[in-house]
DNA sequence: TTGCTCCTCACGTCACGTGAGGTGGC
DNA sequence: TTGCTCCTCACGTCACGTGAGGTGGC
């Protein structure tokens, strides 16, 4: 597919993708025209990057992450050394936090709306 | 308190407290030699700045959000326009999307190190 | 031709990081 | 004086946003 489709499909700017191809994250293939080709495969690989960089990861991190996040897993398992797997225990601490500090405020903002219903009007 | 105890308490880097004092953020004081002098309250404030800027929410917005979010909430209610609470319900909605995503994510990196612990050795 | 998508620069933005160069208090 | 913290510029970075100016296919 092309950028437009991807663009779509994964709710992320075309600028974006061509950014991330920059990083080495993807690396879709050319037509005759010069239009970037992307293999379908792509929408969730990207949707998976999208992610890892809302977690605050830096592309030249989750360029390795990347494959060892792929499937099958077992294939990949050679790809892993001791030092992926301290960082990957790190971010997924790190993740572990930012979910319980998004869970505290996202409740506070929900109390307050629901205290601003039932005291209002 | 000055900005180093302030930095240490809340994990926040100096340059930030200054970068969110410009933002318009928060409002030390100052002592006699120029040193800014931070409100014991403002450890809880800058812990929630720091919460929502983890969200996503730009800097502008957070300066229109957090005196809704102060307590006692009450006193506040006349402060929130319809258009704050509908911005506010949107975050919040962007929020638990976030957190959903977060969380997917999170539990794929630990699947995988879990596969690995197990798979290797 | 019109209207769509695609392309490559390239400058702007926002929340940061990092240092230079200098001051005040123990 | 030494060593600490603080100060104000001010440039750099990284993941973006936004447009200019041009091309290709229905």
């Amino acid at each position: 597919m092309r950028i437009g489709e991807l663009s779509e499909r994964t709710g992320t700017a075309r600028r974006l993708l061509r950014y991330y191809e920059e990083q080495g994250l993807i690396n879709p293939s050319r037509a005759a025209n010069g239009y970037r080709e992307y293999d379908p495969a792509l929408v969730d690989r990207v949707i998976q990057i999208r992610g890892l960089l809302d977690v605050g990861l830096p592309t030249r991190l989750i360029k390795q992450i990347l494959p060892c996040l792929d499937k099958p897993r077992a294939i990949h398992f050679p790809d892993a050394t001791p030092e992926m797997l301290a960082t990957l225990e790190r971010e997924r601490d790190r993740m572990s936090t930012r979910i319980t500090v998004l869970t505290r405020n996202r409740d506070a903002i929900d109390e307050y709306l629901a205290e601003v219903r039932t005291g209002a009007r």
